[in-house]
DNA sequence: CGGTAGACCTGACCGC
DNA sequence: TGCGGTCAGGTCTACC
């Protein structure tokens, strides 16, 4: 499910419900998953008031005002939902929840992919995220660094796109959408980019994100931000679960494989 | 080291 | 109605 949008498009509902509030208590269920929360974090959790809520990679942050941190990967189906006290009735697969004062955040997670746990400082933090790539929405991307790890890579750009060691923020919808809207083959070797190549693969990128993201995102099955509400940005797909598109008034076929088991859609007759 | 299957899970959907 | 197969937005690991 979450890709970059979608990320950030939970963020910046949360912020508005959390920031400053103080969290009173925590529980969770002792269903597994990728990651939980260890009863001994709660001590360090209870009590304690949400400085910011931020995004890194595709991890949702929460800042603490005793410098701890909240760590929340949402997984493939993850979501963090907002309640009213009054409104909330517990649901399968809820897996922890932050009680507030009149509401409460709680994580539901079917598949259990998802994580959430505690970091004890910023320099842990700093050592998580010390293996990513440059951030799609930075607004520092240097390019030349980029292409320095792309041509020292052989792999396809399509697996390329979706190792957040590189780049960061895009999933397997996005890397379609933007592969399609570079008109570059996701069977193409990043060995084999020039710099004009991988410039427009990169805006191409951002293009997606941000529209994407002024969408809501995409809801697919199960995907809607916090209050429920549910992303458009599906309408907007272009190749991702399509069998023709229409590029300048004509229509041509959309193929579909399946690369590092996952699938992709493109245009053999488009993109090069 | 680099690269690639497989693992981790539940649920929705499709064909029989 | 039920059953089996396939597929799904993302990482990790184990192994060559």
């Amino acid at each position: 499910m979450p890709e970059l949008p979608e990320v950030e498009t939970t963020i910046r509902y949360l912020t508005s419900k959390v920031k400053g509030k103080k969290i009173i208590s925590i529980s969770k269920s002792q269903k597994k998953l990728r990651k939980n929360l260890n009863f001994d974090d709660f001590e360090s959790i209870s009590q304690r008031k949400i400085i910011s809520v931020e995004r890194f990679a595709k991890y949702i942050v929460i800042r603490l005002d005793n410098d701890n941190y909240l760590l929340v990967h949402l997984g493939m189906s993850g979501r963090l939902k907002f309640y009213l006290n009054k409104n909330y009735k517990k649901e399968k697969h809820d897996h922890v929840v932050l009680q507030f004062d009149n509401f409460k955040i709680v994580f539901n997670d079917p598949r259990r992919f998802g994580m959430f746990f505690r970091l004890e400082d910023l320099e842990k933090v700093k050592i998580f995220f010390d293996n990513y790539g440059t951030d799609l929405l930075s607004n520092k991307i240097k390019i030349k660094d980029i292409y320095e790890k792309f041509t020292s890579k052989k792999v396809s750009l399509k697996q390329a796109l979706l190792d957040q060691s590189l780049l960061v923020g895009i999933g397997n919808i996005y890397a379609n959408e933007a592969l399609f809207h570079s008109k570059l083959s996701p069977l193409r070797l990043t060995s084999s980019l020039n710099l004009a190549e991988l410039t427009k693969l990169i805006s191409s990128c951002k293009f997606v994100l941000k529209l994407s993201l002024k969408n809501g995102g995409s809801s697919i099955n199960d995907y809607k931000s916090p209050d429920g509400t549910l992303g458009s940005f599906q309408r907007l797909f272009k190749v991702y679960q399509k069998k023709h598109v229409i590029f300048k008034k004509k229509s041509y076929k959309i193929k579909k494989i399946v690369q590092n088991g996952r699938s992709t859609f493109f245009s053999p007759a488009l993109q090069k």
